[in-house]
DNA sequence: CTATACATGTAACAAGTTACATGATTAA
DNA sequence: TTAATCATGTAACTTGTTACATGTATAG
C-alpha cells in the first residue's frame, strides 16, 4: 500500500499527470520508495475508483491531470494513525557489500570505487535540489524537503561509509590473519 | 535473485539449516535484505536443484543443514561480476515521515518519537554485536562485519535526522507562513 | 522528415507477504 | 502436561519488474 499513499502525497503538493508523477518517483521519492510508470498507472485508476484523487485537467497526447480529493487526505492521515511503520530497509548495493569477500581484494576495491561514484552523484543531485527548489508554502513540498534532507544525509554517510569498508579490506580485513575490523563506536557514546 | 546471494553469503560463513537462516535475517541481513522462512526454504530447495549449496547435515525434528559448495561461491563472485547494481533502497518509515504534513503538530512529533525508539533500538542492538560478537578468521563472516558497520551508522544517522526533523516541525516547518527549512550542506563542503 | 521526448496503458512474470498447516523437542 | 520454541513446508494473494504495445507533439 505505501505506492498508493506516495502518489498521495505528491498529488497534495502539485496537481499532475502519471508521466510527472513517475519523474518525481526518479527523484525526491527515489530515496524511499521508488515506482515505474507500469505500476503507478494502474494504481491511479485504483485511487480514482475510491475517490482519493480526481481529474482536474488535460492536456496534448492524452495527459491526464489529477488532484487529491478531501478524502485523499484523510487517506494519508488515517494511514500514518491506524498503522504501525514498518521500520525494515532494502538495499541490494549494500547486500552487495556484504559478499565482497567472494572477489580478489584489488576487485573488491574497484567495486566500491564504483559504488562511490554512484552515491556522490546522488548526493550532489540531492544537494543541488535543496539549494535550487523552492519550497514555498505548500504543506506536502514542505514535508518533501524533509525526505530529500533525508536522502541527502544518507548518502553523505554512504561515501563515508564506503570509504570506511575500503579502508578496512585495504587493511586485509577480508584476508584471513588479517587484522579484524575494530569495533567504532564512538557514534554511540 | 537477491535473496539467493543473501543465503549463499550467509552459508558461506557458516553451515546451518533455514530455520538458523531465518534468524539472520532477523539480525545481521535485516539492515540490508529481510527474508521470512517462507520465502528461505522454496530458495533453499531451488540452490540445491542447482548444485550451490548441499545438505551436509541433520538434526531433531526434521533439521537440514545446508552447506555452500564451491559452485555456490562461483556464483557469488559472478554475480558481483557481471551484474550492475541496484541503488535503489526502500524505507517506508522515511516515506511516512514525507507524509507527516498530513498530522496536526503534536501528533508527527509524537510520530517521530516512536521512531526515534526504534532507530536507537536497533542502534543500540548493532553496538553490542560489534561489540560482543567473535568476527574469527572467516572471510564471509568478516563481510558481515563490514555490512554490520553500515547498519550501525545508519541508524546513528536516522537518530540524528529525526531529531533534525522534529527540531523543524517544532519551529513550524508544517505550518504555512512558518520558516522554510534552510539548506544544511556543510557535510558536502 | 526524423529522432526524441511526451504520454498512457497492458501482459507476463518474478518476488515478497500473510496465512495456513503440521509436527517434534524441551523446559517449567 | 502444557506452553514455548524449534523446525519445515505450502497456498493464496499482493506487490513490483520487464517487456510489449501504441500513439502524439516538438525540435532540429
Amino acid at each position: 500500500m505505501s505506492l498508493r499513499y506516495a502518489l498521495l502525497d505528491l498529488l497534495a503538493g502539485d496537481p499532475m499527470s502519471g508521466y510527472d508523477l513517475t519523474g518525481r518517483f526518479t527523484v525526491s521519492l527515489a530515496n524511499v520508495w521508488p515506482a515505474q510508470h507500469s505500476q503507478i498507472y494502474p494504481e491511479l485508476a485504483r485511487l480514482v475508483q475510491d475517490g482519493l484523487i480526481v481529474q482536474t485537467g488535460e492536456g496534448p497526447r492524452g495527459r491526464k491531470v489529477y488532484s487529491i480529493t478531501p478524502a485523499g487526505v484523510d487517506a494519508i492521515t488515517a494511514w500514518l494513525r491506524e498503522t504501525e511503520p514498518d521500520y525494515t530497509i532494502r538495499a541490494e548495493s549494500l547486500l552487495r557489500i556484504f559478499c565482497l569477500w567472494a572477489l580478489p581484494t584489488d576487485e573488491a576495491l574497484a567495486h566500491l570505487a564504483h559504488d562511490r561514484g554512484e552515491f556522490t552523484r546522488h548526493r550532489d543531485e540531492l544537494a543541488t535540489m535543496i539549494e535550487k527548489v523552492d519550497w514555498g508554502d505548500n504543506l506536502s513540498r514542505r514535508g518533501a524537503r524533509l525526505s530529500i534532507e533525508f536522502g541527502h544525509r544518507y548518502y553523505c554517510e554512504l561515501v563515508e561509509y564506503v570509504d570506511w569498508a575500503a579502508a578496512q579490506i585495504e587493511a586485509g580485513a577480508l584476508r584471513a590473519g588479517g587484522p579484524v575490523p575494530a569495533p567504532t563506536l564512538k557514534r554511540t557514546l
